[in-house]
Parts: structure tokens; C-alpha cells; sequence
DNA sequence: TTAGGGTTAG
């Protein structure tokens, strides 16, 4: 569309008015590789540029992650305003280039509030809180957004103390809430299930009756159902005035994520009643709730239905949960059969599944025709050590070396996941045979005992451990 | 034309 109304310009010759080709060069950016590309040549043909010509085709650069081209036309541009010292700051805080990013920061004639936010910005996502604080402390004038940044920052890193104290300080000076702020910082609570300020956030919410959008909402939800407080989420989905199709998928994926199948295809039935189109996401939500409940033939059937009844074509991560589904319920042939004929080359995730599948299951032979088309994802940590699994469950140390044999030779390494509790405003964050926490004696202590008891207590095979969820009445 | 924002498998 945006290549036949350049064609059409060209030929009516109106490409001297220069909003048209500034407007056109800022669309291009947009379409990725094709895109750039005619932007570039539109940019070179034009007779007169403006400083709006020089900094879209810059910031359309860095957006494909043209760093060095973008540099290069930013040295070459004659007069740069502050927005397009900021553009490249911008390019380089995307890429994680901070040495370069603090380099060009220093070197500006004159920063204005968004240089500042940011840099702000780039250390906070690059984990180094302690910079980004610095510099934030130094911010001349603080905006809304840059509150924003700095406490969504520690937020996600875990450091809930600091995030807290920092919203209070915010509050106290006076900043209103919007819908950035609470979007950003509650999808930083979701992202590293910090309930603790969820809440917080909620209670100001209340508290100074700020109108919550449907967005807002939304956000609020998927926090509650990400933190595990599924009640909550309930409570909120349930109290909305006005839903869309988000509100749906989030609070049918909580139910899905927590194995609470069942609600979560109530979700879906419900939704479908109150006319809401679902989409692809929510199919994603429930197959994972098919999945995790154990309703193979339900799973199957609605992976039909889904271009049947509702015209939309299974994504591979659409095949990912119909994998998972197949293999969860030890139907690993045709798991294995689903791989092979889906109309997409198996990525990483696919076989990641499927190796996951087998593992459950002890299926070794299996395993070892997987490893046949490995070849593909080699270098995945993950599924090395996937593999490493599989083997040591079916009791096959031979296999575990060769593999662990494997992996050192092509300079692997798995990193490592981790898990984390929050307790009094901070999280702690654990990893396999992590004995850095200072009181790991006591924490060890109390994980085995918790074994004991629960060996202790029968529980039927492959039957998932019981989880309240409160008041939960549907 | 520059800084923060909701849902996506293992």
C-alpha cells in the first residue's frame, strides 16, 4: 500500500511538498528490509530535506537495527536538532550499546528530558539499577515517565523495596497517575510477580478513584493471574464494566496457566457467548488449558475447530501446544508424527517440547530420533541439556556424558533457570544447587522436610497437586 | 520525527 502511494506521488510529480516524502519515509521504516530500503532511495533522491527528513531516515535506521548506517548519516548531517541526538541515543540504548549510548550522551551539546529518560532507560533494562539511579537522582526535571522508568527498572529486577519507596516519593511529589504509568509499572509486576507492589498499585488506583481503562484493566488481571492471586484476577475480570478480547485471553490464560482447565474453557465458553470473536491468542491459551488440565480430545478438537468455525490458520506455536498436549498425554508417536507434517521447519521450542515430552514419559528410543533432526538447533543450550535429562531419567549415564561431552566441545553452556519468592517487599531468586543465600541452611532444611511430607502423602499418578483458589465460585 | 504501556507454547 504504502510502495503504490510512493508510485503514485512519483508520477504526479508531487514529491516536492515535503511533508509527503518525510511522511513517506517515516511509513517505510515500518516494513522492515524492504522498507528501509526504499526509504533510502526516496531519501536520496529528494531535492530539499528538512531536519524531519534526516532524523525519520535515522530513526528509521536504528529501528532495523541499522546502527552503523544510522551513525554514519547522523555524522554526515549538516544541523542536527536534540531529537536527533536523541534518535541515535535511542538506537544505541536498543541495541544495549551503553558504552556508546554514554559516550554520545556526553558529547551533546544540550539534553533535554527524554535524553536523560533514555539513558535512564538503557541501564535499567541492561540490569546495572545502580547507574541508571545515579542518573536518575541527577535528572534536572523529572516526568511522569521517567518515575516510570526508574521504578518499573527496579521492579522487574526484583528489588521491591526500592520500587516501593520510589512510588511513594512519586506520589508524595505529586505526580497523578495515567495510564502509562500503571500499565508499565504492573506489567513489571507480572514479568517478575512482585504482588507486593501490584497491590500497592492497585490501592492508589483506588484510592485516588482513578478511571481505569479497559487496558488498565487488563494489565491488572493478567498481574493478579501472573502473581498466582487467581482470585483477585477473578474478582477484577468480573468487576469490569467493558471487556475486549485481551481482557478474555488474559484471565482465560491465567486459568490455563495455574491448570485450572476447566475454568478456563468456561472462560472461552463464556466469551464466546457474550459474542466476543475469539482469536489466535486465546486458542493459544486454550489448547495450554487442555494441556495442562489433561483434556487430550477436548485439545484436539478445538485445534480443528479453530480454522473450521473461526478461520484462523494454526501458527507453529498453535502446533507447539497441540505437541506439548499430545506428548503430555504419552500419545508421543503422533506427537512425534504432528512434527513432522506440520507445514513449518521445527524451531528450538518444538523439539524442546517434544524431548520434554519424552523425558516424562522415559521414552529413550524416542529421544534418540529427535537428536536425528538436532542438527537444526545445535547450538540451543537448552535442549542439550533437555536431552542430558532424558537420558538421566531412563538411567543412561553413558548417554548423559556423551551429551554433557557434547556441549563442552561446542562451548555450551545452559543458563542456569531460576525460581523466586517474594517475602517482605523483596524477591529472592533461587537456582538449581544455589547455596548463595545466606540462610540456605534453614531454606534447605524446610524444602526437605516439605519432601518428606509430601512422599508421605499418596497422591494419584500424573494427578496435579491441589491449589486453592480461595473463594473462587463460577 | 525523540523516552514508559496489556495477552502468545517448553
Amino acid at each position: 500500500m504504502v510502495e503504490m502511494i510512493h508510485t503514485q506521488i512519483e508520477k504526479n510529480g508531487f514529491l516536492g511538498d515535503i511533508f509527503v516524502p518525510n511522511a513517506l519515509i517515516d511509513n517505510y521504516s515500518r516494513f522492515g528490509g524492504w522498507g528501509i530500503k526504499a526509504a533510502l532511495r526516496l531519501f536520496t533522491v529528494m531535492e530539499h530535506r528538512d531536519v524531519v527528513s534526516w532524523n525519520s531516515m535515522i530513526g528509521g535506521l536504528t529501528k532495523v537495527g541499522e546502527l552503523r548506517e544510522a551513525r554514519k548519516l547522523f555524522d554526515e548531517m549538516p544541523e542536527k536538532s536534540i531529537i536527533t541526538w536523541n534518535t541515535v541515543l535511542n538506537g544505541y540504548v536498543k541495541a544495549g550499546e551503553m558504552e556508546e549510548a554514554f559516550q554520545l550522551f556526553e558529547s551533546m551539546p544540550q539534553r533535554n528530558i527524554v535524553s536523560w529518560s533514555t539513558l535512564v532507560m538503557g541501564y535499567s533494562k541492561a540490569g546495572d539499577m545502580d547507574m541508571a539511579r545515579v542518573l536518575f537522582d541527577e535528572m534536572p526535571v523529572k516526568t511522569s515517565v521517567s518515575w516510570t522508568i526508574i521504578i518499573s527498572g527496579y521492579v522487574e529486577k526484583g528489588f521491591t523495596k526500592e520500587a516501593i519507596e520510589l512510588y511513594d516519593r512519586m506520589e508524595r511529589n505529586g505526580f497523578k497517575l495515567d495510564d502509562g504509568t500503571v500499565i508499565s509499572i504492573l506489567a513489571a509486576c507480572a514479568e517478575s510477580g512482585s504482588l507486593a507492589m501490584g497491590l500497592k498499585v492497585h490501592d492508589s488506583i483506588e484510592r485516588l478513584k482513578f478511571r481505569c481503562s479497559v487496558a488498565v484493566c487488563n494489565t491488572l488481571v493478567n498481574m493478579y493471574a501472573k502473581c498466582g492471586s487467581l482470585d483477585k484476577a477473578w474478582s477484577v475480570f468480573n468487576g469490569m464494566s467493558k471487556r475486549d478480547v485481551v481482557s478474555w485471553n488474559v484471565m482465560l490464560q491465567g486459568f490455563a496457566m495455574h491448570g485450572h482447565g476447566r475454568e478456563a474453557l468456561f472462560v472461552f465458553e463464556r466469551m464466546k457467548k457474550e459474542g466476543f470473536k475469539p482469536d489466535r491468542v486465546t486458542f493459544i491459551g486454550v489448547l495450554c488449558a487442555c494441556s495442562h488440565a489433561g483434556f487430550i480430545d477436548e485439545g484436539i478438537q478445538c485445534f480443528y475447530a479453530m480454522e473450521k468455525d473461526y478461520g484462523i490458520v494454526p501458527e507453529i506455536e498453535h502446533y507447539g501446544c497441540m505437541i506439548d498436549l499430545l506428548g503430555r498425554g504419552e500419545r508421543l508417536k503422533e506427537a512425534f508424527m504432528l512434527v513432522n507434517t506440520m507445514p513449518f521447519e521445527p524451531n528450538a521450542v518444538i523439539w524442546g517440547t517434544l524431548l520434554g515430552a519424552c523425558r516424562l514419559h522415559g521414552a529413550t528410543e524416542l529421544a534418540e530420533k529427535v537428536l536425528d533432526h538436532f542438527k537444526l538447533d545445535r547450538m540451543d543450550p537448552g535442549n542439550y541439556s533437555m536431552l542430558a535429562n532424558i537420558f538421566a531419567a531412563a538411567g543412561d549415564w553413558d548417554g548423559v556424558a556423551t551429551v554433557r561431552l557434547q556441549m563442552k566441545s561446542v562451548g555450551v553452556q545452559k543458563p542456569s533457570g531460576a525460581s523466586s519468592i517474594e517475602i517482605d517487599n523483596e524477591v529472592h531468586e533461587f537456582t538449581v544447587f544455589d547455596r548463595s543465600h545466606p540462610n540456605f541452611d534453614s531454606i534447605y532444611g524446610m524444602v526437605h522436610r516439605l519432601a518428606q511430607d509430601l512422599k508421605r502423602v499418596a497422591h494419584p499418578k500424573d494427578a496435579t497437586l491441589p491449589v486453592e483458589v480461595g473463594e473462587l465460585v463460577i
